[in-house]
DNA sequence: TTCCGACAGTGGGGTCGCAAT
DNA sequence: ATTGCGACCCCACTATCGGAA
């Protein structure tokens, strides 16, 4: 198949507002590929690559190659093209690099090189990704969509299920268990605004302490054991003291869910920065791991002695969870029956923060474990911290905000009577915010600039954030985390905006 | 008819590793 | 040694479609 009917097709569903018709567009194309374009075709229009990140982004992909006038490339070609690219990635120079790319974009098409852009960058933006192109598959090889969503979930990779589904009809399906060594993807929380609006939802339910590390999915097959992220990439060789852990536990064969994290001393949990600093870390593990060692915490248990435990009530996932694992490596967590038991619930609450985390997660306990979804049935609760600030700048936005501005650059007010850049956000905004504040923000402008305008410091905006941590980019040394649009406050004036001062008080395990 | 769940988009900051400067 | 880029952790919020109520 060529590329340029890809191209085209995405070119189409990005033309489209209607899930039905996007959904309608990828099965046709699914359809006419041929069995050895497939695993290219369905990873590609899913907006992915089938190699994973090339190590190519926007800043190599953007120097200008001359489109070729007709289209000639086929995806298989393209495909080759790319898996040559990433190795090259792996050991090669940058320059080796921007020829083959050069090459590539030189051989396509403008609207070719268009939707080369977006695959490489992984971002396709035609409003259609994993989701609708399991929709598209479901409807190009007539499967019931639940059960294509479901073997996606657990074999964790949209092109292994096509492949096999494509080859092999409906019945291949079967063959996507949940089994030991094979990663899922885990089930994500919405958000709630408080304990008492969470427990209205969900009735009876657990609360437990929601630490603010990296997720982990661990895996133990007799003495193999695998460490998987939320991504499902595998970190095993990164976290040797979570193998340790998980070989200690009563239990042979298991895949557990939790959090992995980083405590001082006296136990409280260190900053996410430093978690995260050290998973990320894999050249000198071993000093990494003497430096800021870290311990697993699970919370949920998806299979144990091969039994599937997935669509069993959270109640019964978390008796075999408590029967294999240690009260220490569990959350702490209390049991809740509904409102009558909120005073108890919200006193959990405040001791969690008070030990230093982050809030809670309240999650329903006849609920099954949704893999790969947001499931209604978890929801997390977190203080959100708001303060006044001033707006310094703001840049033009993309995409569906072309011609808006978006990005907001904000300040705080200093000592000696300045103003001190904390952060940007671009969250928070409805449509007609984003027009009134375009207009509004160009009134200021002192000066205009490629990326947006400067303005006169005059606009008061109150923004909400979940924290403050350590900066190198930002004047202050701190920088706000989340940081979101709440309202603007014309009724403020800048001189009655928030100060760095105040801000640093209100968060005192903070050092800048 | 209205409501609500699921998705995609729009980007934020930090950290690590690597190649180029 | 420093800098810039890319990958990947954490993530909030809004708009929209389409099925559920």
């Amino acid at each position: 198949m060529l590329l340029t009917r890809l191209a085209q097709v995405s070119q189409e569903v990005a033309a489209t507002s209607a899930r039905s018709r996007k959904i309608a567009l990828l099965a046709e194309l699914f359809r006419d590929a041929e069995a050895d374009d497939v695993p290219i075709v369905i990873p590609y229009l899913a907006g992915r690559l089938p190699q994973g990140r090339l190590g190519i982004g926007w800043k190599v992909l953007s120097r200008p190659a001359a489109p070729a006038a007709e289209p000639s490339l086929t995806v298989r070609e393209v495909d080759a093209r790319l898996t040559e690219l990433g190795k090259v990635s792996g050991t090669g120079s940058q320059a080796e690099r921007a020829r083959l790319v050069g090459e590539l974009m030189g051989a396509a098409t403008e609207n070719e090189q268009r939707f080369l852009f977006g695959l490489i960058t992984g971002e396709v933006r035609q409003g259609a990704l994993d989701a609708v192109a399991v929709e598209g598959l479901a409807q190009a090889t007539r499967t019931p969509p639940a059960d294509v969503r479901r073997a996606v979930m657990l074999a964790g990779s949209l092109q292994t299920v096509a492949e096999a589904l494509l080859a092999d009809g409906p019945a291949a399906l079967d063959r996507f268990r949940l089994t030991v060594g094979r990663p899922v993807l885990p089930m994500l929380a919405h958000s709630a605004s408080s304990v008492s609006e969470a427990v209205d939802k969900l009735g009876a339910c657990a609360v437990e302490e929601k630490l603010d590390g990296i997720r982990v999915q661990v895996h133990r097959d007799g003495d193999a054991v695998r460490i998987y992220t939320r991504t499902l990439d595998d970190i095993t060789d990164r976290l040797p003291e979570l193998t340790s852990a998980a070989l200690e536990l009563r239990g042979e064969r298991f895949i557990l869910d939790g959090e992995v994290i980083a405590f001082d001393e006296e136990g409280r949990p260190r900053s996410f920065q430093e978690t995260a600093g050290r998973v990320g870390s894999r050249v000198d593990v071993t000093t990494a791991a003497r430096e800021v060692p870290v311990s697993p915490v699970f919370f949920d248990a998806l299979s144990v002695d091969d039994r599937d435990l997935l669509d069993l009530p959270f109640t019964e996932r978390h008796t075999e969870l408590a029967r294999l694992v240690p009260g220490p490596m569990r959350v702490r967590r209390t049991l809740v029956s509904g409102p009558e038991d909120l005073p108890q619930a919200e006193d959990f609450l405040a001791e969690t923060l008070e030990r230093g985390h982050e809030g809670v997660v309240v999650k329903a306990l006849d609920a099954p474990y949704s893999a790969g979804r947001r499931g209604a049935s978890w929801l997390k609760v977190k203080p959100v911290h708001t303060l006044d600030l001033v707006v310094l700048a703001a840049e033009w936005g993309h995409g569906r905000r072309t011609g808006k501005l978006s990005n907001l650059h904000l300040g705080a007010r200093t000592a000696d009577g300045g103003l001190a850049m904390l952060g940007k956000t671009f969250k928070g905004m409805t449509d007609a915010l984003l027009t009134w504040q375009t207009e509004r923000l160009q009134e200021l402008a002192v000066e205009h600039k490629g990326w947006g305008v400067v303005v006169r410091p005059e606009l008061v905006v109150e923004i909400a954030y979940d924290g403050l941590q350590r900066s190198t980019r930002y004047p202050a040394g701190v920088t706000l985390r989340f940081a979101r649009v709440v309202r603007y406050r014309e009724d403020k004036r800048p001189e009655e905006a928030d100060t760095v001062e105040t801000l640093l008080a209100a968060h005192p395990e903070v050092k800048p």
